[in-house]
DNA sequence: TCGAATAACTTGAATGTCAAGATATTTGAA
DNA sequence: TTCAAATATCTTGACATTCAAGTTATTCGA
């Protein structure tokens, strides 16, 4: 396999679904930006607003305003750390609760119609090459 | 094959392909936006505002300041088109071109990278696999 | 106990983005 | 041919994202 024609076709593919994932997420009237801190707390549950910035890849500063606006929205919200007085935990509201679902099944939906054609060993064996390939960063 | 976790799987391989991306492009003194730019004008050549701009998926407007900004980086310049005096040609500069074939052989080495382990056989069927599932797209 | 480290927030500057409108040019129909 | 409509790009104003640098409050550790 020509690694050339394999590199440009997983670029291709990266961009198909980053595409695809702008084109749900306008519909949704969030930023990308947004979704991804909701999506993240959705998967993650209540988490510090240290560990939510590193995460995303972004600084607190960032997040600060970040979650200011979110939070606005009524879509998470700053619950006060037990044990540090310093800190927060950020959690997903009701509200919330339904977009990250929403997009959560948005993906679901994906990725059942990507495999329409896909044998059952089919699927098993692109699963693994995914879990190997990213064994590699 | 579960469809929830292959979905998972998926994603979770798509955000180690945009972490890896972010920090490549910012180690380039690029944004992410600059830099989908010249990709685009590398691997399409000479190309006009408008279909940069519809394949960027931003509006004329944007592409307008973000070309300015890329000029003026000397990276990629606005060549008159030949027979449409409304209309330029964007095209990559010398120091544009060796941006681009650095950023290419950067993910050429991450597929070469991800592909150690697997057999000429396996990559030969991820590629059909990826292929496959842009079908959907 | 107290200085260093940590968590989050604030501010200022740069960039990205869109919508709406402006300008120049091309195109197509009368 | 002529001219209104379409097209290509640019401009402007408003807002979001982001970082760096600095601030405040709290916790930690020697």
């Amino acid at each position: 396999m020509d690694a050339e024609e394999l590199s440009k076709t997983i670029i291709e593919f990266y961009e198909k679904l980053t595409t695809w994932e702008d084109g749900v997420v306008k519909d949704s009237g969030l930023t990308t930006s947004q979704n991804h801190a909701i999506e993240i707390v959705g998967h993650e549950g209540a988490i510090k607003m240290r560990k939510l910035a590193d995460k995303l890849g972004v600084t607190t500063g960032t997040l600060t305003v970040s979650i200011d606006r979110l939070e606005k929205k009524a879509l998470l919200r700053r619950v006060p750390h037990k044990s540090d007085r310093r800190s927060y935990l950020i959690e997903l509201t009701e509200k919330g609760q339904k977009v990250f679902k929403m997009h959560h099944n948005h993906h679901l939906n994906l990725t059942r119609e990507m495999m329409t054609d896909f044998s059952e060993q089919e699927q098993a064996t692109l699963y693994q090459s995914l879990k190997k390939m990213m064994e590699h960063f």
